[in-house]
RNA sequence: GAAGUAAAUCGCCUUAUCGCUGUUUCGAUUUAUCGAGAUGGAGGAAAGUCCGAACACCAUAGUGCAACAUAGUGGUUAGCAGCCACCAGCCGAGAGGUUAGGAAAAGUGCAACAGAAAGUAUGUACAGGUAAUGCUGUAGUGAAACCAGGUAAACUCUAUGUGGUGCAAUGUCAUGUAAACUAACACUUGAGGGCUGCACGCUCGAUGUUAGAGGGUAGACAGCUAAAGUGUAUUGGUAACAAUGCAUUCAGAUAAAUGAUAAGGGCUCCUUGGAGUACAAAAUUCGGCUUAUAGAUUUACUUAGAAA
């Protein structure tokens, strides 16, 4: 298996609306807050391990700006370190992070948690 | 210089590493993907969605009523409720600011304080007059007292204008099994639907046969960015603006790109080190308006009082 890049291209986002609502019916979540992980076995035809999507809520953040930043930020956080978490996964999964916090992070902060909540997903399916 | 008035402009920068997205060139092959290079990638308000248009569809947009909008005069424009000039009212010492600035002799309504009373009222004092009576005058309140006036961001009237729905419009393609849809023919003369809030009017129309064809998949492509473009100069015009010449191509994403991190530098404030660096992110596209904005710059003009 080779190694994972650090990309974040078109093919690794999660887009069909369709799978997002089977993500939220069917799929399983793990939190750290401020950050929560819906996740859900699926197969793609593409040769990709995962493919991913962050959402903040409108709700508990009224700027576009704020918000904007804040994906922005997770989705960096989710680029930077991914290999590190699929290295030994072969399923391929469907995910969504949402950030479910009410505060401005910063990036570190978002990091480290970010590490936390893939150390939970992982702990949790090798389980099971 | 200080205080102010008006107009205009800018609204953080650099480097490194790792990424995102459009276009394009080259090279691979699995023929729609990958790799490499080049190059473009948020705003002055992109915002609010308040006006005006372009564009698309619905009867090429019908008639009447209702409803809504606008309101000094002239100009400007594709158009506007915008903008410019002038006049008038009001505010300011001034530079300037500001105004829903048509009509009160068509009618209805409303009116603080004062006052007996703002109209189906006539009190008090004095005077006059009568058979008798607010019958008449004066005083008193008030902006206004059977004589009218004020108010139309009150109804109303006048003049002018307005069809509806919005790019999730709309078109094409792929997939392709219906009772939904389309066309033709036949039969029903009418339940119900569509066109605007209502009425008229127009139109489709229950069933059968034949043919086409599809619900869903918020699939793909077009619409989608070269335009009432932007910059600049000259000319005309008090100005808004117009004409002409030259130069230039400047985001097109779609659960939605335009970034993250690190280091350094600007700028502002307190003091030798910190803090702050605003408001706010395209979503079919333009022209305006309104609102939010740390801070910085330029130009023109004003200065009564106070201080020097």
């Amino acid at each position: 298996m080779k190694t994972l890049s650090k990309t974040y291209s078109k093919k690794e986002k999660l887009k069909s609306k369709k799978l997002i609502d089977a993500l939220f019916t069917h799929g399983q979540s793990v939190s750290t807050f401020p950050l929560r992980l819906v996740y859900l076995p699926t197969d793609f035809k593409e040769d990709i391990i995962a493919k991913t999507s962050v959402s903040v809520s409108k709700r508990n953040f009224k700027s576009a700006v704020d918000r904007n930043r804040i994906k922005r930020l997770l989705r960096e956080a989710y680029r930077l370190n991914k290999s590190v978490y699929f290295n030994n996964i072969t399923t391929q999964y469907a995910f969504m992070i949402l950030y479910i916090g009410k505060d401005k992070p910063s990036f570190v902060e978002v990091e480290t948690k970010m590490n936390t909540l893939f150390e939970k997903f992982l702990n949790k399916t090798s389980k099971s």
